[in-house]
DNA sequence: TATTGTTATACTCTATAACTATA
DNA sequence: TATAGTTATAGAGTATAACAATA
């Protein structure tokens, strides 16, 4: 019944193979995905009794971390870094379920603002506690290990030019 | 220019609005997340050329390894902890490539036997030595770093389950 | 009865291209 | 001309349920 750590065979395989200079990068990198892969599950998890997804979650709470309540589509997309089409879809959902609404830009007639719903803000704060109690309370990771990830990743990030402050 | 951390700023925001105690823990699950998806990206970038997903190269490269060259369905599926539909789709678009062909098992008539052809096993290797070279070899994570998360990242996976041994 | 794999179906998210409207 | 957003369309991965074949 002992399940061997299929990243530490991996790193063995390319050790024999003539990858040994790079094998302790991918176990590192195959770990990160299937840490995210587990993660993903358990948010997803979460939200699911509230029928978001995580995509919609973070639209979600996007808004409502703006004082206003309210951005721009294309702030919405630069903020999430994903594609325009893919914040017009997420609010299209959004909006069917009551829990966004769009409005017109005051002065710029081509932008479409997004606004939260009294209803999604609620939602959103029902979604948070659950994901802040269930998920990120309970992580497992050492509590002494969670500085020191946050320490390397933002390392690795700032290094891909995912910011530029500290 | 200057862009500022927006884990950051979520992990203030978090602490502001009375959820402290969980700050830290949410800003490294977000931080996993978003590394996550940087490596995806350069990983699906230098699979395209081959005209390969992540999926399907995992797929590609279990095969290489296994001894034999070839795996059950059913061992694919659990090896890449991925419902058995999944494999049968990538199967279905690797056959079509010519990358691997499905075959009877010898003795179990229900098991479906997935072994790489020639062309397949020439692929992975090109592939890997792509991967290997252009985003493991120069992943941005700090060398002195590397091991350290590896050990985090390693006991996560062992608290989540992933696998048990050591 | 249990297991293996496929099919059909559906639902994510994502992306490209073409288009409208506005600046 | 450039920008903002939508639409249509397509492709990816994933999942459930029903089914056939085999153990």
């Amino acid at each position: 019944m002992a399940a061997p750590d299929p990243i530490a065979d991996a790193r063995r395989n390319w050790e024999e193979h003539g990858w040994a200079d790079v094998a302790a990068s991918m176990a590192a990198i195959t770990a990160i995905m299937r840490t995210q892969q587990i993660l993903l599950a358990r948010i997803e998890g979460a939200l699911k009794p509230f029928r978001l997804t995580f995509a919609r979650y973070e639209l979600l709470a996007l808004l409502s971390f703006a004082r206003s309540g309210t951005l721009p589509m294309n702030k919405a997309s630069a903020l999430l870094q994903v594609h325009p089409t893919s914040v017009t879809n997420a609010v299209d959902r959004l909006e069917s379920a009551g829990l966004v609404a769009r409005s017109p830009h005051p002065t710029d007639g081509r932008t479409t603002l997004i606004e939260l719903t009294a209803e999604g803000r609620t939602l959103a704060k029902s979604a948070t506690a659950v994901l802040n109690t269930d998920v990120f309370g309970k992580s497992g990771f050492a509590s002494e290990d969670i500085d020191e990830l946050i320490r390397i990743l933002g390392s690795f990030r700032r290094n891909a030019g995912d910011f530029t402050d500290d």
